[in-house]
DNA sequence: CAGCCTCGAGTTCC
DNA sequence: CTCGAGGCTG
């Protein structure tokens, strides 16, 4: 079809085109959202888009006449409400072969201090490929369905799930409150159904089981989840007001008798060898269950040890997910694309052919780094026995845990005459800097900094992501937009938009994709974020090693942005002599090959000096900021050098202008030990260490690894040795662990 | 000082 | 979700 040049049209040419697509545009829409089914391809329902806009944009009295227009581009809204789990749902640890499970259950032992002859049943059960749910029942009356979200803040599905049959709506002889958790699924003979009845009906055609129970639970209509054969499987619990039972099995047989349905190849094994042969069994009956799994799932079965081995950041100790191996497919290498992170880190990207893996069509797949494509592990070790990866080869994929596509395999047989190895850039594609591999890094990075444009855009959608200012309407693609024609080149930027572009909200009205509704909402959540919590700050500013955990554990310790910029400026000869220590010693090792090898040891050696010589007040300051835990001398580093960056600094002291910002919440006053900074030492006979520093960590405390005058409680076991002569030296408090348990009552 | 654990940074597809 | 690397434990 050939399109007319707006500007060559008449108005009423375009007023009859433009409601024409407005219509179905609009059609399109409702098709995708609220029915799910796609009656446009992507490819042409963007033309659809596309042309709108460019006639919206020559005729601007069209654009108010068009519906569409505001919305386009606008973030589309859920459309479910959002719901904040009263316990996390966690995600699971994997093992993919025997040995895995072996050192799992070894683990288990070794922190519970169990000896390997000990008792330690485990619950073996399948792993369904499905969706997981959290259903809330208070007074044994269903009230709530959230889905799992990010595990903290799911949606709330609870009309959708009224429809699923096997979600009882009322329950008998359960706790006042009980969360109910398990899985949504579809089975085969269902989903085939399904798809037969779309297709003649021409609805939506869904790739695989998963996707079917997926979109089908997520409908805005519920009366549509209602006509779509959803089951529930019931595996798990959240919040309770009275236990369930003392055991996993028998948790899971209370589920049963309240109504709900449970897997019946749910097992309790006594040893590995049991539950290696269940995982083996339930392996051979997969195609015959009747739904898809994805592996088996293995969980202590003492609910007392349970809570004992409690949980790691994002999943529990006492539980591990067995996964059958990956499906795998062949396919060309077309190219190699390289992408460049926020950090400068250079990422391979293989574009191939598209090919089904696991129910899914893939066309990109990670390469890593330089040294995988090599067919080189980081120690240099080979990997796919050494075979390197050459555009045109044939490369077998997987998904990695059914997810990121990756390259297994390739096949030389089958090797393009003339292939030849891929040369990995040592310039940045985008910017030309040099792309630079320090000694004993993976990775190569742009050395551009900010100069670059695509290390300033991906910081820049790091400052909008979620765990940071998570500006609504503001995520990848609208960064980008702006980025672009330089409305923002840096966070402050964000909150001087409506003051530079949103007079009026013309100019902002004017580019494609925002209307009145969005540009004011924009503006709106904008200045909803104008709040901020210190760590969302520290965290989204994406100073390199600061992670989310680290710029929460940072943001506790200083409380204010100005305490922490005056710390680190107070650190900094600190933090330079620390780094001229650690590059006087590599020099000193290099010292043999290196040429100019005079001026770079008395270099070296003025820098040694100077350690010796920086300011006592910069020295407690540096110290103050590696005594946080988990914050060692890199991350302190790269802190400092961020703070000590002119550029970085004035951007930092321009941002902040614009923020109030919140001082953490503090830590938990309510236990005798809250604040206190503890230290174990010597043999621990109660309980292992890490359970210790765990249990100590709950209540408020801090744990660290060794004595000095900020230390409050020595904890010291029989054997303690110099942490208990230097606690005595300082005058520090010393239990032993009974006197410990006591303290913290749970003697 | 080596091994273990956790965190950070990068990635895919829906 | 995985890999690499930083930090801590023993």
């Amino acid at each position: 079809m050939t399109e007319q040049d707006p500007n060559a049209m008449s108005e009423a040419e375009a007023r009859a085109e433009f409601h024409q697509l407005d219509a179905q545009i609009a059609k399109a829409d409702l098709d995708y959202h609220q029915k799910d089914a796609p009656t446009l391809s992507d490819a042409e329902y963007d033309r659809l888009k596309r042309r709108y806009l460019a006639l919206a944009e020559a005729f601007p009295d069209l654009a108010s006449e068009g519906a569409r227009v505001e919305t386009v581009g606008a973030p589309v809204a859920s459309g479910f409400g959002k719901v904040t789990h009263a316990v996390r749902m966690m995600s699971l640890g994997n093992a993919f072969e025997d040995q895995d499970v072996e050192d799992f259950v070894a683990g288990l032992r070794r922190y519970l201090g169990f000896p390997p002859d000990a008792p330690l049943a485990l619950t073996a059960e399948p792993k369904i490929d499905g969706l997981s749910l959290s259903l809330r029942y208070e007074n044994g009356t269903l009230v709530q369905a959230a889905t799992r979200g990010d595990g903290s803040v799911g949606e709330n599905v609870t009309a959708n799930a009224r429809t699923i049959a096997d979600i009882p709506q009322e329950i008998a002889g359960a706790p006042e409150v009980l969360e109910v958790r398990g899985e949504v699924y579809m089975s085969h003979a269902d989903f085939e159904a399904l798809n037969a009845r779309h297709a003649e009906t021409g609805g939506k055609i869904f790739a695989n089981p998963r996707n079917a129970a997926a979109g089908s639970l997520r409908q805005l209509d519920a009366e549509i989840t209602r006509a779509r054969p959803l089951r529930f499987f019931a595996y798990s619990w959240g919040e309770l007001t009275a236990p369930l039972a003392e055991t996993q099995f028998e948790a899971i047989e209370r589920f049963r008798s309240f109504g709900f349905q449970t897997n019946p190849l749910t097992w309790r094994c006594e040893t590995i060898a049991e539950l290696l042969a269940h995982y083996h069994s339930i392996e051979e009956q997969r195609a015959d269950l009747g739904y898809d799994i994805d592996g088996v799932v293995y969980k202590v079965d003492d609910l007392s040890l349970q809570e004992r081995l409690g949980f790691r950041s994002t999943t529990p100790r006492w539980a591990i997910a067995h996964k059958f191996p990956a499906e795998l497919a062949w396919t060309r290498l077309d190219g190699i694309d390289i992408q460049v992170g926020r950090t400068g880190a250079l990422s391979p990207v293989a574009r191939l052919q598209p090919v089904t893996v696991g129910g899914v069509v893939v066309s990109n797949a990670t390469l890593h780094n330089e040294d995988y494509i090599r067919g080189l592990d980081s120690k240099g070790a080979q990997i796919r026995e050494g075979k390197d990866i050459r555009i045109g080869d044939w490369v077998q994929i997987y998904r990695a845990g059914d997810v990121i596509p990756k390259v297994a395999d390739v096949d030389l047989k089958r090797r393009p005459e003339g292939a030849s190895p891929y040369v990995f850039p040592t310039t940045c594609p985008r910017c030309n800097s040099a792309a630079v591999r320090e000694e004993g890094d993976a990775v190569r990075r742009c050395s551009g900094g900010l100069i670059c444009p695509a290390q300033a855009v991906e910081k820049l959608k790091h400052f909008v992501s979620r765990a940071a200012f998570d500006i609504e309407g503001l995520g990848a693609k609208q960064v980008e937009q702006f980025h672009a024609d330089d409305w923002v080149k840096e966070p402050a930027d964000i909150f001087e938009l409506k003051e530079k572009y949103g007079s009026g909200m013309q100019q902002l009205k004017n580019r494609e994709g925002w209307g009145d509704k969005s540009a004011t909402a924009l503006f709106a959540a904008i200045d909803d974020k104008r709040r901020i919590a210190l760590a969302r700050l520290i965290f989204g500013l994406g100073i390199r090693h600061v992670g989310e955990v680290a710029a929460k554990d940072v943001a506790l310790h200083f409380r204010t942005w100005t305490a922490l910029a005056e710390a680190a400026d107070l650190a900094r000869p600190a933090a330079l002599a620390h780094r001229a220590a650690d590059e006087a010693e590599l020099l000193e090792r290099q010292r043999a090959q290196a040429e100019d090898r005079r001026a770079k040891i008395s270099e070296a050696r003025k820098a040694a000096i100077a350690t010796c010589e920086v300011a006592a007040e910069a020295q407690a300051a540096w110290d103050d900021l590696v005594s946080i835990d988990g914050l060692g001398p890199t991350v302190a580093l790269s802190l400092s050098d961020a703070f000590a960056n002119p550029e970085e600094r004035a951007a930092f002291d321009r941002l902040v202008r614009h923020l109030k910002i919140i001082a953490p919440d503090a830590p938990a006053a309510d236990s005798p030990v809250a604040g206190k900074t503890v230290v174990f030492t010597g043999t621990l006979e109660k309980m292992t260490r890490a359970e210790a520093k765990a249990r100590a960590e709950a209540l408020g405390a801090k744990v660290s690894g060794s004595v000095s005058k900020k230390t409050d409680i020595l904890i010291a076991g029989p054997g303690a040795g110099s942490k208990a002569t230097k606690a005595a030296d300082l005058g520090i408090q010393t239990l032993d662990e009974d006197q410990w348990l006591e303290l913290i009552g749970q003697a």
